[in-house]
DNA sequence: CTCGTCATAATTGTCAGACAATCTGACAAG
DNA sequence: CTTGTCAGATTGTCTGACAATTATGACGAG
């Protein structure tokens, strides 16, 4: 009866975490590499199809997100949908006001130089600990910014290297070896992601940084944390810069 | 008919965390000074309630928090109590396993000294910004200091006392002037609070830093940051110490 | 007597439908 | 021009239900 379920909830070709759980997976042979059940809920999925929504620039800074018309948008009920948007919420995709629905957050100008003070706070402390820090955790760095080198020379996709760049500055959180810190550094990656998707369409230069990040590591690389402190600061307000300058060219 | 609520959900005087951006706001007139409006959920007062449980010791670190147990015995349904049990898991005061409900966490040796690592990356950065930072922030510091003093004077209770002591570190933490990070500082102090809640039934002496604190804001106010760094770092390791040394004497 | 297997109960995940409270916007009344 | 009222829309919450998963206990085999 479950089964009126004509709204197609798979997205685009790069849905991770999918697999409905269909009951016993019949996977019984060997070769057992590294093995993921993906024990996603219904409520997961939902929420995984909404950020990619929010991140692809499908749903617009402000839009509202009705609780009714997603449900039959996405063939669920509208509980499962409410409990997906307060986890958007949490996560500062979106925001909800009492009796008037969440709406996709709107990145105002004070939030994003709040992001990019606390993540200079973040990834600062990481940066000063690189000497003290695991040697896995500085592998870490070096083999995030190895991918996104690369996908910059394959010249891949805005998404992928926005993603790939974003993850080369959390893994200079990890360098403090705190989990929460690192938790902490993605939901703020998250903030900047939403932001620079409501830019996306206006500029999708995603200038090449690789340069920059080479020279961070290289400093780092030589013991000079000093220096690297530094060049990281320079390095977040002029992307700090970069992103309310974008920002102010579309006013809505 | 919603009318069968024998059960009060009402919890503490000290509900923060209150009052989302209240929409259009109208200040067409003179004169309105600070005025709020509790604008409370049910959702929320039934979160509210569990973590005063929970800090409270009423509820024992993995007590099983069953959905129609706490709908029954609040007077509220279960979609309700669902939505505030993923609250408390959000916040880390409880932890969801598919299919097998949501348990009071239990504080680990490694969480708190990643807690506290944490803190100290958080808090060190607010120490280090004492000098350039907003008269009103440092004025936050020094009130919420005067708070705990006169509270140990007046001899609180053990549980004012963790609170107005915790909030000092947090206004440390504000001296950065960023609300992320405050934020992010809330939420450790809630899994420390959780964390203080289990051995508070060990030792509730809940020892008088009142003096340690004074200490920290003389440095400050006289301009050593960097000794008021060295002395807050060592602080927190005295602090942390405590914390597991107590955890360890209360293995379950 | 211990161990593995199976039926049964408990619990969660999800759904459906409903109603009250609140907000929005328009329109009438003063 | 301000205020009161009303219909529509949307959320907040409740009730009831069912499927899937997990825990529990009995039962039989070795």
């Amino acid at each position: 009866m479950y089964e009126k379920n004509g709204a197609r909830v798979t997205s685009g070709p790069d849905n991770l975490r999918s697999v409905p759980q269909n009951g016993p997976m019949s996977e019984t042979v060997g070769s057992f590499g590294t093995l993921h059940l993906e024990h996603s809920s219904t409520v997961d999925r939902v929420a995984q199809e909404l950020r990619r929504a929010v991140f692809d620039g499908e749903l617009e800074s402000g839009t509202p997100l009705r609780e009714v018309a997603l449900a039959a948008s996405l063939g669920v009920s509208r509980p499962t949908v409410r409990e997906a948007l307060t986890i958007l919420v949490a996560e500062g995709l979106a925001t909800r006001e009492p009796n008037r629905g969440v709406h996709v957050a709107t990145p105002e100008v004070d939030s994003v130089r709040d992001v990019c003070a606390a993540r200079w706070v973040l990834e600062g402390a990481g940066v000063l600990r690189w000497a003290e820090a695991d040697e896995s955790q500085r592998g870490r760095v070096r083999s995030t910014l190895e991918a996104y080198t690369s996908a910059v020379r394959r010249g891949a996709s805005y998404q992928e290297l926005n993603e790939r760049h974003l993850a080369f500055h959390v893994s200079l959180v990890g360098l403090t070896g705190s989990p929460r810190l690192v938790a902490m550094a993605d939901n703020l990656v998250v903030e900047l992601k939403l932001a620079l998707a409501q830019v996306e369409r206006i500029r999708r230069n995603a200038h090449d940084e690789a340069d920059n990040h080479t020279a961070l590591l290289l400093l780092l690389e030589d013991g000079d944390t000093a220096a690297a402190h530094a060049f990281l600061r320079q390095h977040l307000i002029d992307a700090e810069d970069d992103i309310i300058d974008a920002l102010g060219l579309s006013p809505n």
